[in-house]
RNA sequence: CGCGGGAUGGAGCAGUUCGGUAGCUCGUCGGGCUCAUAACCCGAAGGUCGUAGGUUCAAAUCCUUCUCCCGCAA
């Protein structure tokens, strides 16, 4: 097929990799301008653009797809596509974008939808506790992620996974879905599905506000936040001032009667009290370190028992 | 030139202010104790102190160059 693909970040990469590998023709790739990213404003290329460029596809980087669109529509309408397949992408397509293919536009995204339309499915289905998510690839509508669902495919979520584990396993789970999907559009062995609107919800792009700990919360409300939001943006708290980003946690048996929210109750393994049990911080990073083992942390900075996190 | 922290045996850190034999917690190896152990005791190995240059009788420490890592901010 000749395909258009429309992708920005990694969780795009595994599939436009399969679509290259699976032997179609991928004419043009769009992906989101470089940004300056980092320290010091260094100019970073989307994951999506390394790939393209490394297997010597054309990439566009337009700022937006409706202001100098004609320049752009013409592209695509000259790469005469069977499909365009966008994952990630972060832009909204204008209907005329959308009409172009035969087979229409497929949407890869990250949640079993209609639950969590929007930018951050796979952290939200984590950080609410969820057992179950997946992906799911629809046609696309003008709407956000309202199109008509083509096929899904479901995973269950670990106790301890993070959104970056989650998201991998997604990324080539999402590669997969696809291409069956494409199979199933060129032999019409799919039937669309509307989505249920009633279901419909909201996952928006994670900010950094909601970052910071509070151990006054529930031990489960307060693992979950920490696996969801990793490894970015990152849980957060404050030890002795500074601040201790968290990656990992576990939930561990003990008591927690009189223990403050946030205090350590065991200094060997940064074990910290929540409102109705213990958690251990397991995968932690302070101001100006490097990321590591609690255990490592505690060998060169050991902890007073008793002292209070989260200032 | 956005602001700031950092690089010291295998891991994590102290020591740098005020130059003078490189230290701590842990790991590793050997031995001991123990029914036994991630416990305890004794001993050992392992570091050109990120790179390059400078000052000095003497530099981890002071000056300069470069590289790499990280937090904030975007």
């Amino acid at each position: 097929m000749n395909i258009v693909f429309m992708g920005t970040p990694d969780f795009a990469v595994p599939t436009l990799k399969r679509l290259i590998g699976a032997g179609h023709c991928v004419r043009c790739v769009f992906t989101q301008p470089d940004k300056p990213k980092g320290r010091g404003y260094k100019l970073l290329p989307p994951p999506v653009k390394v790939l393209a460029q490394e297997n010597g596809i054309p990439v566009y980087q337009p700022a937006s797809l409706r202001k100098d669109a004609d320049e752009f529509i013409k592209v695509i309408k000259d790469s005469a596509p069977d499909v365009i397949v966008v994952a990630a992408y972060g832009k909204i397509l204008p209907k005329e974008v959308l009409d172009i293919p035969r087979l229409g536009c497929v949407n890869v995204h990250g949640s079993l939808l209609p639950k969590y339309r929007g930018a951050a499915p796979i952290q939200w289905s984590v950080i609410n506790g969820d057992q179950q998510t997946g992906v799911t690839t629809m046609l696309m509508a003008e709407g956000l992620d309202t199109g008509d669902i083509l096929l899904k495919s479901s995973v269950t979520i670990g106790e301890n996974e993070t959104s970056s584990e989650l998201f991998e396993r997604l990324a080539v789970l999402g590669a997969e879905l696809l291409e069956k999907t494409l199979d199933g559009l060129e032999q019409g062995s799919i039937s669309p599905e509307k989505q249920d609107g009633s279901l419909a919800s909201y996952a928006p792009m994670l900010t950094k506000d909601m970052c910071l700990i509070d151990f006054s919360e529930d031990t489960f409300k307060v693992h979950k936040k920490i696996c969801g939001l990793s490894e970015s943006p990152c849980a957060y708290t404050f030890i002795d001032g500074k601040r201790l980003k968290v990656y990992r946690s576990e939930m561990v048996s003990g008591d927690v009667s009189g223990a403050e929210p946030g205090e350590v109750v065991n200094e060997k393994q940064l074990i910290v009290a929540c409102k109705d049990g213990l958690l251990k911080l397991c995968e932690i990073q302070a101001e100006g370190s490097k990321r590591m083992a609690a255990a490592d942390y505690l060998r060169g900075k050991p902890v007073e028992k008793g002292i209070v996190l989260g200032h």
